[in-house]
DNA sequence: AATTGTTGATACCACTCAGTATCAACTTTC
DNA sequence: GAAAGTTGATACTGAGTGGTATCAACAATT
C-alpha cells in the first residue's frame, strides 16, 4: 500500500492519468511521490488513489487547482500534529492560508526533519470527503 | 454597517462590480442580499465588503467559484451554532461537503427559521483569511 | 402616467487554465 | 553499450469559465 513501487509510466497506465499531468500535480504541490537518489519518481498504491481523487475533483467537481490548494490549506495541521506554541509563531503553515504545510520549508520547527509523505496531515487529503471528516473528528 | 440600504445599481457602483455579476454571485450561493417584499435586493456595507472579497478571490487568488463554495463548505457550522445531535443526523450541511449551510433548506432543524444573513457562520466568510482564523479559534 | 430602475432568463464572448506535445540531457535496464 | 524510459523546460491547444449583452415583464420614483 505505502511501498513506492511504480515508475511514472506504470503509474500513468494504472491511474489513467498522463505522465505529464502526474508531474503537473506534483509541481502544483498536490502530491509528493517518493524519489530515488537519482531523482526518479516512484508511486505507491496510495499515491494512485490520491491522483485519481485529484483528477476527480478537477474534472467532476470542477474545482480548479488553486481551489484545491486552498481547501487543503485549511486542514488544521497544528491540531493534528500537536506542534508546540513556539513552533507556531514562525510557521508559515500555521500563519498563512494559501499553502498546505507539506509545501512549506520547515526549518527550526516542530516538523523539521519529518517526512510529509508519512504525515497524517498529508493523508487527510486523498479521498475527497476526508477533510471535512477530519474536522468533524476534531470538533465534536 | 448591517443596514440594507443600497439598491443593486448603487451597490454595483460602490463596489465596482457589475449588476449582472452581483446577481451571479448570488445565484452561486456566495452572497445573500436582503430582499424587500417586492423581491428587490438591498445591499449592506458588509455585503459590499463580501462581494469585493469574492471578486478578489476569483481574480487575484485565481480560485474558481466552485472552489470558493467548497472552501466555505468547510466552515464547521455545527461547532459554531452548537446544534444538537439530533439535528445533525439529517442536516445536509453537517453531512455533506459541497454546499455551505446557508445554501441549504433547513426544515425540522436546529436552524429552522433562523436568518442566515445574521448568522456567525455566514459571516465567517467575508474577509478572506477569516475561515482559517475561525478554525484556529475553535482548535486551540 | 411616464420615466427610470429591477428582475430573471437566455444567448453570447474573451480569456484562462488543465492538459498535451516536443525537446535535449540524463538514467535505467538488459 | 544500445534501447527504452525519465527528467524538467518551454510552447501550444481547446474546452470551460467568469463576465457581458439583450430582452420583456414588472416595480419604484417623480
Amino acid at each position: 500500500m505505502d511501498k513506492p513501487k511504480y515508475t511514472i509510466s506504470t503509474a500513468a497506465k494504472l491511474s489513467g492519468i498522463s505522465i505529464h499531468t502526474l508531474r503537473m500535480y506534483e509541481r502544483e504541490g498536490l502530491i509528493i511521490p517518493y524519489k530515488k537518489s537519482s531523482n526518479q519518481r516512484l508511486y505507491t498504491d496510495r499515491d494512485l488513489e490520491r491522483v485519481k481523487c485529484i483528477r476527480h475533483t478537477i474534472n467532476e467537481d470542477k474545482i480548479n487547482i488553486e481551489g484545491i490548494r486552498r481547501v487543503v490549506s485549511l486542514i488544521p495541521c497544528w491540531a493534528i500534529v500537536k506542534c508546540n506554541e513556539n513552533s507556531r509563531k514562525t510557521c508559515e503553515a500555521f500563519n498563512g492560508h494559501t499553502k498546505p504545510c507539506w509545501m512549506i520549508n520547515h526549518e527550526n520547527n516542530f516538523c523539521t526533519g519529518k517526512d510529509c509523505r508519512e504525515c497524517e496531515v498529508y493523508h487527510s487529503f486523498g479521498s475527497c470527503e476526508s477533510i471535512k471528516s477530519k474536522l468533524k473528528e476534531l470538533l465534536t
